[in-house]
DNA sequence: GCCAACGTTGGC
DNA sequence: GCCAACGTTGGC
């Protein structure tokens, strides 16, 4: 399975690049959307690239890179009574929601921001810049990856 | 804070 | 199975 890659929403209240960055790893729990779900659970695997983009900030845009470190698993959270993420679909023996965990990878010296994102050429068809684009997590191909790390990474040499 | 776009729920 | 109502997401 050649290497793929993700974008992955977070808001900055709950969590950031930085907060990875001190961590190293995390688990992604709480995603309770069929479509995530199934990315989640299907087609994630180690070692796929993630652009780390922080939505609902200012501005929001891609903040950095990480890394898939654990493929899918149940989402324990969906079954502990009482937690904010509990849901009564599903049961810890038969799951519906599942999470991976990420390992911090760069952290960009800039956000690459969304206007940005829209205004690059290759970048036309990107999910992330189409109106409307409410999925958590997102797939991107590889080019789409390369162009958005060229124009974090390029903002360190001004 | 506003509101458009979207996913889900539930009545019929 | 349709679709209106509702809650949420997320850009602005």
């Amino acid at each position: 399975m050649p290497r793929r890659y993700w974008l992955m929403k977070c808001e900055p209240s709950s969590y950031t690049i930085d907060d990875l960055e001190r961590d190293q790893t995390v688990s992604w729990e709480g995603v309770r959307n069929y479509q995530a779900r199934n990315i989640l659970r299907d087609e994630m695997q180690e070692g796929d690239g993630v652009l780390f983009y922080a939505s609902n900030a200012k501005p929001s845009g891609v903040t950095g890179l990480a890394t898939i470190v654990r493929r899918g698993y149940p989402d324990h959270f969906a079954w502990a009574k009482g937690h904010a993420y509990f849901d009564l679909a599903g049961s810890k023996e038969a799951p519906v929601w599942y999470m991976v965990d990420i390992g911090f990878v760069e952290r960009f010296p800039d956000v690459v921001s969304l206007a940005t994102l829209k205004g690059t050429r290759g970048l036309e068809r990107m999910m992330v810049t189409q109106k409307g684009s409410r999925l958590s997590v997102q797939p991107c191909t590889r080019a789409e990856y390369n162009i958005v790390v060229k124009l974090g990474r390029a903002r360190a040499r001004r």
